[in-house]
DNA sequence: CGAGTAACGGACCAATTCGGTCCGATTTGG
DNA sequence: CCAAATCGGACCGAATTGGTCCGTTACTCG
């Protein structure tokens, strides 16, 4: 668990180099790939990503790229890694009912008993991952960001 | 991210199970798998992983099985799932010395920037992890565990 | 208008990890 | 001694992952 892949390693990084040059700064996939050092192939599948989760706005054509549509400050963790994170259930037996069509080992869920507390634990480790800013991240890795933990204790009452 | 391996589940279900039967139960791994609906084979693993995690006790021979040796204020949720996670790094180029050895990405380690925030991210999620008490975790799924995220605030100035 | 540039997206591949099984060795109690 | 139980390594198939390749589409600039 606690381990999050290359494409959200990758999708990170972007997203920290693009806020290090100037707002409205347009890169290729190209030259981004090369100034991170990482494979250019797979890089433009986390640009892609990136886009549809409306991180990034893409332009086509000769002097196109990518570039960040929201600051920082907008931005959270969650909606930077989310993209390439598929399986935030925590527990195989809790995910989408579509998908939990195939396990036979949800006949013992009623029994199983630790469905329930993983899913709220999972919901409440989202929420933090949801609520860090990409700029609270960046500086001070979630130190910063969780320093405000204290409302999560709040919120927490209510999720609970 | 965020998601546990089939054998940290049921390293919980069997800490649930045995918690629930009067206080230094054994119960063989064999039973434990029939009443638990979990392949035999694996569970016995499992227990063994439990066993030299110091979470249960073994017994061999006839009439032999394993018991817990803590009560689930004592018993923390990572010790329980910690033996079966082994990439708790989050990012694979900070992972122990040894293993760093073989990836060549952590040539561009210092230009990087993101290392370090995931790092203390995971830092702070893994404390998190560490304070939650399994009783705490069953009932109320980590509500009640975090509940007490405030404390967490005062620690995590220290960690950032 | 057309050539070049860059995003898009699907197919594919090798390597690792994961869930699970099998089997033999060892210890222990009756 | 025998049976019950833990122990632990070897092994396997399937799924996931990191990465590549290539063709298509769309846009811009000359």
């Amino acid at each position: 668990m606690l381990k999050v892949n290359r494409k959200s390693e990758y999708a990170l990084m972007t997203v920290q180099h693009l806020a290090r040059l100037p707002a409205g700064t347009v890169l290729a996939a190209q030259q981004l790939a090369e100034e991170l050092g990482v494979p250019e192939d797979l890089l433009a599948k986390v640009l892609q990503g990136l886009k549809r989760a409306e991180v990034l706005q893409a332009s086509k054509g000769a002097g196109g790229g990518y570039r960040l549509v929201r600051t920082l400050a907008e931005l959270r963790f969650i909606d930077v890694i989310g993209p390439f994170e598929d399986h935030m259930a925590m527990v195989s037996c809790c995910e989408t009912p579509a998908r939990a069509a195939g396990s036979a080992m949800c006949e013992r869920a009623e029994s199983c008993g630790v469905r329930q507390p993983i899913s709220a634990l999972n919901q409440l480790l989202h929420s933090q991952m949801a609520q860090l800013t990409m700029d609270q991240f960046l500086k001070g890795g979630g130190g910063a960001g969780l320093r405000s933990a204290a409302e999560l204790a709040a919120e927490a009452s209510l999720v609970g």
